[in-house]
DNA sequence: TACGCTCATGTAACCGATTACATGGAGGTC
DNA sequence: GACCTCCATGTAATCGGTTACATGAGCGTA
């Protein structure tokens, strides 16, 4: 493979020249320049960015850590990530931590050895040691979409409190009293915020919600699933369910269909996350939906402002609420866009 | 940040004997060895991989280019491609073409100077030049999903006929006659074979198929929509319609209840692609499902083939029939597994 | 003509690892 | 005790760029 110093010989110049011509130094003669390309050209050079990077201490690459690129909130994130890093000339490596803190920490260490320009994470729910050590300046860091207590990074996420209030008045609207929530983790600030949110909401308008309606899952399908048929085979079940993210939603699909029970006569079904196909399907699901794309935008640009000097400001996004039909007709369709 | 240099100082050993504890040469005391780890803690020593890559020309870096990572068929592909690499000590970078040459090219290119030990590409519908330069050994090269006729590269694939033809039955076994399919572009291999699995098919069962229910779509749920509505308003509407890709589906299924038409009762449904929603909606659509995880994991493994030298060779991998309700009800329901 | 200034280009150090080869001490053999 | 072997460790070149500084040609001015 052809090197700076092959061009530099076919082109009769010194690999320095060659070098100002790559990073378009205005102190090169356009004679030269020209010379020096079709050297470039007639070799197929293909400059080197290992070596690059080994010299300027600059990788232009970035790295982000998401739970899980199979759930299509973080693969929207990744994609809005990655499209605003290559406008910027960067490359985005994406790590999968599956929700677990280990192979978390693997692709942290991973992407420092790299030497990765800055570091994109949506963190798990602990706070593991090389995190915390990584947050006091080793290299620059955003955390997205969560937070994590007691670690001071520029972090940019949504706000679904607003929106969850809304929810919580539109249920209510239709009729539902008995309104169950199934939170993710309580170590997640995601986990936490939407289940004071959601109680919050409640409480202002007169619904008691009991202890058993406030259910804890993890995320995934599965929990969804069997925490929704436990509130099903409840004594008094609810007439509502809203469950804190779309796989936990899709579990709740399965509940209620293998009950033979239908949506929403039998039970009125809202989700955390908006994602495609809750559009398109009978009865189309409502949700709470996340500025997804533009929270993967700002964390870009909050950690090009960290890399570049700039101050970077903690960023917070609202939620909104899309009101379809999974939870009753309102005769006045409130929004249907996807 | 501590190098190499400060670590042999720290240990009171030279650089060559730190350079190999990090890579286990079994030539150092036990003691030494202690040492230099010591002396590497006390640092907090991270080896920098960007030297490393310099010199030993090898990045332990893969490049993957798929069409969009909010196909979840691309999504579950990189995930398991991902998986698979991180297994073997590699790490990934993931480029979206977003289905256009230009940004594929450009990925290529990225990729190329930083100088990725292999690359896993699904090809878009184009032949560019620089796949074509590539394709000829510069650097290990793998299509994946795909192929493009022309150039000799191992791929790794899925076929479809086989599960067509089961379709095909399963739909003829049904009552429909009229059927009408919406492929991906020709210029795609995926687009061209699929087309001609289902017409061989519907012409063994003696099923006569119009021209105008053999329709060209471009994989994105706007055609879909679109190409449904226009066969649906023909004179004689097909019975059934079989999509392409999961996203056509979706778009499939959007002009469906626009109509306020029922599937399966007013026409059935299915698509090429299994994705994990079909099987929680109702009605649960009925799909050709690709091994799509052992596709990506099989792909790794044929190019970490040709990075140790052993032979490579092209895998194509049966798809399979994973009949639901969307086409109608079969009383024995064949299979729900998800 | 001599001097100085500008500016295009060249020379060489450097980034942080790896590794071929050199070195020298310990231990074995006669 | 001389010599050889083995083996742990050290020295220094190297990977392919970038860039501070040196150089010298060309030109203007007195």
């Amino acid at each position: 493979m052809a090197r700076i110093k092959d061009v530099a010989a076919q082109a009769g110049v010194s690999v320095a020249t060659v070098s100002r011509v790559l990073n378009d130094n205005p102190s090169v003669t356009e004679e030269t320049r020209n010379r020096v390309h079709d050297a470039m050209a007639a070799l197929n050079y293909r400059p080197n960015a290992v070596a690059r990077s080994l010299r300027t201490e600059a990788t232009r690459t970035l790295g982000l850590i998401i739970g899980d690129i199979l759930n299509p909130f973080f693969a929207e994130l990744a994609r809005a990530v990655e499209d605003e890093a290559r406008a910027a000339g960067y490359t985005v490596i994406i790590g999968n931590a599956d929700e677990r803190a280990d192979q978390q920490d693997h692709y942290v260490r991973t992407l420092l050895e790299r030497r990765v320009d800055g570091l994109l994470i949506c963190p798990t729910a602990e706070v593991t040691p090389l995190v915390e050590e990584v947050s006091r300046g080793e290299r620059p860091l955003v955390f997205l979409d969560r937070t994590l207590s007691g670690i001071e990074v520029p972090s940019v996420r949504a706000d679904g409190s607003t929106a969850i209030a809304e929810l919580v008045a539109h249920l209510r609207a239709l009729g539902h009293r008995r309104i169950a929530f199934v939170s993710g983790p309580s170590t997640l600030s995601t986990g936490r915020e939407r289940t004071e949110a959601f109680l919050r909401a409640a409480a202002e308008h007169g619904l008691e919600i009991p202890q058993e309606y406030v259910r804890v899952g993890d995320f995934r399908a599965g929990s969804g699933q069997r925490i929704t048929s436990e509130l099903l085979d409840l004594p008094e079940p609810p007439q509502a369910i809203f469950l804190g993210d779309n796989l936990m939603a899709l579990g709740a699909l399965d509940a209620i269909s293998e009950r033979g029970l239908e949506i929403p006569r039998d039970v009125a079904l809202a989700s955390f996350d908006d994602v495609p196909w809750f559009n398109h399907v009978h009865p189309r699901i409502t949700a709470i939906s996340q500025p997804t794309a533009e929270l993967g935008r700002r964390a870009v640009r909050v950690i090009l402002d960290v890399l570049t000097g700039r101050a970077a400001e903690s960023v917070v996004l609202p939620a909104r609420l899309v009101a379809r039909e999974s939870c009753g007709e309102t005769g006045t369709r409130k929004e249907g866009g996807s």
